[in-house]
DNA sequence: CAGAATCCTCGCCGATACTG
DNA sequence: CAGTATCGGCGAGGATTCTG
């Protein structure tokens, strides 16, 4: 059993919707990113995702899924067939965050050395004055 | 003491930089993305950030300031007065980012309602169902 | 193949109190 | 005003094991 407070979805959903900061923090979230922009092209299989996402575990990319499918942002699509075949596909809202998420992952490609330089100053500047 | 783990950082330096999921970790964690598009308008003072970022308490947005200022996306400035006067700005690189920041929030601001409904029709699909 | 279940650890994060 | 210090809960997330 999930068990989410219902109390507090049926407020979302009367009210004014879901607080930005969560939206947030669930669309661009640690490894949601990964999962949007890896799924984009097309139908992804779930291996397939745990091959392109880099780095993710087996656990936390089920928990992100179905994160990303409770939200919307993905729907689910199992093949009754022995093995058993599980299709991610984006949403049409996921689609539109498609972009912005590529424009994300290609800014962190391009500074991810100049971030790492600025580490290792901030690091020697802040060790040996106070 | 920050302590950070210096063998790390010097690995990353020499080597390909930051991992990108480490990065997009910190660039778009839950409060970097807020803090970012506050203080994108121009030199912002901490108070300022307090209350523009919504619902940050003023532990999470000192250890985000310092994380963002260590990763060189903020500068900090100190001005000896009294009382103390300390403006943060975006550094080149934090400004390149601010847009697509910008299209990810105004997403989040539009997809809400939408988000916040497909969680409910989730939650009694699964609820009632198996 | 695509997970579910369990255990355990670590860091986020809020609450509170204190300071130059 | 702009922090720092400390405590404590709770959830993120890895490792491992089991399954239809």
């Amino acid at each position: 059993m999930p068990e989410h407070d219902a109390a507090a979805t049926a407020r979302m959903v009367e009210q004014e919707g879901c607080p930005i900061v969560e939206v947030l923090d669930h669309v661009a979230g640690k490894w949601a990113i990964g999962i949007i922009v890896a799924a984009a092209p097309g139908p992804v299989r779930f291996t397939e995702l745990e091959r392109a996402v880099d780095g993710i575990s087996r656990r936390m990319l089920t928990l992100t899924l179905r994160r990303l499918e409770r939200d919307g942002l993905l729907t689910r699509t199992v093949y009754p067939t022995v093995p058993p075949k599980v299709e991610y596909s984006l949403t049409d809202m996921a689609c539109e965050l498609h972009a912005s998420l590529l424009e994300l992952t290609s800014w962190a490609e391009r500074h991810r050395m100049a971030i790492a330089r600025a580490r290792a100053a901030y690091d020697v500047a802040h060790s040996a004055a106070g």
